[in-house]
RNA sequence: GGACGGGUAGCUCAGCAGGUAGAGCAUCGGACUUUUAAUCCGGUGGCCGCGGGUUCGAGUCCCGCCCCGUUCACCA
């Protein structure tokens, strides 16, 4: 079949017409000629005949023939037209030449639309011009491409083969859009910081190793921006975020791809409750922009992301769904019993944060439907998070949850140099415990708190996720272009 | 890593009682100037994921491996 459509490319060589053209001048994309064809109708008086001059670019992506006429469709990104070419109206010679064209190849097409007797808007063709020959087939027309292995190696298959692919993602390009905005008319500032960390710090993950060959150091991956983000408030930047990769070596499933995208913001003066009012508009207005209302469907769920959303004391959902009052413990055995009670599985290195946790994900997080905040965490999960005055063994977090799914995550900033240096040592003791996903002691970060960082609130909100939900998505692989598979 | 499901033509899929590998679409040839999953007639096309075994004979049964999906474990 290659071989086939390489002697058609061939052809059109040899007749001094080159298959892979370079510029060509359009009058309008599909999309545009057919809006501004319908604009005219509009207008029109009854029985008044519409035309449009039009020369346009595409993909063939149909065709059928009918001896001496030929009808195609025609898809460019912004939309699909049919073309009609008549014998008569290209010349005998020109017609000949369709017998070399394909599906998949690229044409120019000038001439006149009009709607036909059935309705349909059309190009009829006066004359056309290979644009790009292609050599190889995509799918089949009717079923498109379905293999999902095929479709995440091959995307631009993929791409080409279910034009609603292309729509998903470009909601979520849409999405990003909207928050980038949304928080540059707020004042906050977009920064980069490196990709490559000496120590992987600002999140309890096993990051991935690299080798810089030049200084002969071994690099990691970043987990998370967040401490070199703190630096900057730390050097005098007051509202800044980031919207970029983070890479962490674990395992690969619906909701985790080992890359994945994080915004990530920091707000002087702000402490995690004036920061959860602020995530909760800032989602209320992505989503709703997004998905084109309040309310969406995820994966059967009906969502409203009316405001206000409900916000709930992590204990408190605990004791809800449940039943069971870890609040009235720390310790670790105890909890661990609680939490067996109730069919929640412990193994002997789950601390009691781990725990906590555990339960969290287990008996709470599968009612979170409507989007909440769950807050008030316990310190062992929470390393980087500031005490509450009142209760030390709790910090000042919030996770936001939509759809069943973990969101976000946001506290007031630890900024108490000589806490924060406890809590890392607490975490190097459960490394040296053999907990290979503790945080990392950043003798430079503590330097940096201890020049002081004023009072900050920080949110981490996993875009990923975010785009699933507006896009009704059960994977994260539908919405990442090129998601990591095994390389074969 | 475990469990379950899957890998057959370019694409979507059938075939399993072990007996020469099938359909639709695409493609190639023929008919057709208003079709839109066009229609009608005829044809081409396959390391049946890879490797081993059982058997006269394996896409089909057995063993090992690879890849994908779902799920559990770990995590966001």
């Amino acid at each position: 079949m290659r071989q086939n459509r390489i002697r058609k490319m061939e052809r059109f060589r040899a007749r001094g017409d080159e298959p892979y053209k370079r510029k060509f001048e359009r009058t309008h994309a599909i999309g545009e000629v057919r809006a501004a064809f319908e604009a005219l109708e509009k207008q029109a008086g009854p029985g008044e005949e519409v035309v449009v001059d039009a020369v346009l670019a595409g993909r063939i992506v149909a065709r059928r023939v009918q001896g001496k006429s030929t009808f195609m469709d025609l898809r460019d990104e912004s939309g699909k037209i049919q073309v009609f070419m008549g014998e008569k109206q290209v010349g005998p010679e020109s017609y000949a030449c369709l017998d070399d064209l394909d599906i998949g190849d690229f044409i120019g097409v000038s001439g006149k639309v009009h709607r036909t007797r059935r309705g349909e808007i059309t190009l009829f063709a006066s004359q056309w011009t290979i644009l790009t020959k292609s050599l190889r087939p995509s799918a089949e027309k009717w079923h498109g491409l379905t293999d999902v292995e095929t479709r995440y190696r091959k995307r631009y298959l993929d791409l080409v083969a279910n034009p609603e692919v292309m729509d998903t993602f470009k909601k979520r390009i849409f999405m990003i859009q909207t928050l980038r905005e949304w928080l540059l008319e707020r004042g906050f500032l977009e920064v980069e910081t490196p990709m490559l960390h000496p120590i992987p710090g600002g999140a309890t993950a096993r990051p991935f190793i690299t080798h810089h060959n030049a200084y002969d150091r071994d690099f990691y991956l970043r987990i998370a921006p967040e401490l070199y983000l703190k630096r900057l408030v730390v050097g005098g930047f007051e509202k800044v975020f980031e919207i970029n990769r983070n890479f962490r070596n674990e395992g690969v499933d619906t909701r985790h791809n080992p890359e994945f995208t994080m915004m990530e913001l920091y707000e002087a003066w702000q402490d995690y409750l004036g920061l959860m009012d602020e995530t909760e508009e800032m989602l209320h207005h992505v989503i709703s922009r997004t998905v084109g209302g309040e309310e969406f469907v995820y994966q059967g769920m009906t969502i409203s992301v009316k405001r206000p959303w409900r916000r709930i004391r992590l204990y408190d959902a605990i004791r809800e769904y449940a039943g069971i009052d870890l609040e009235l413990t720390r310790d670790r055995d105890e909890a661990a019993r609680m939490a067996e009670r109730i069919g929640v599985e412990i193994d002997s290195t789950m601390g009691y944060g781990k725990i906590v946790d555990a339960v969290m994900s287990e008996k709470v997080q599968p009612h979170l439907v409507q989007p909440t905040f769950l807050y008030d965490y316990p310190i062992e999960l929470s390393p980087l998070a500031k005490r509450k005055p009142d209760n030390p063994a709790l910090t000042e977090r919030f996770q936001p949850f939509i759809g069943c799914l973990e969101v976000g995550n946001a506290f007031s900033e630890l900024n108490d140099p000589l806490d924060q240096r406890a809590r890392f040592e607490a975490q190097a003791a459960l490394r040296a415990a053999g907990d290979d996903e503790a945080q990392y002691l950043d003798e430079d970060f503590l330097f940096a708190l201890e020049i002081g960082m004023p009072p900050t609130a920080g949110l981490g909100i996993g875009i990923d996720r975010l785009a699933m939900l507006c896009t009704d998505s059960a994977s994260i692989r539908e919405v990442i272009l090129f998601p990591q598979l095994r390389t074969l």
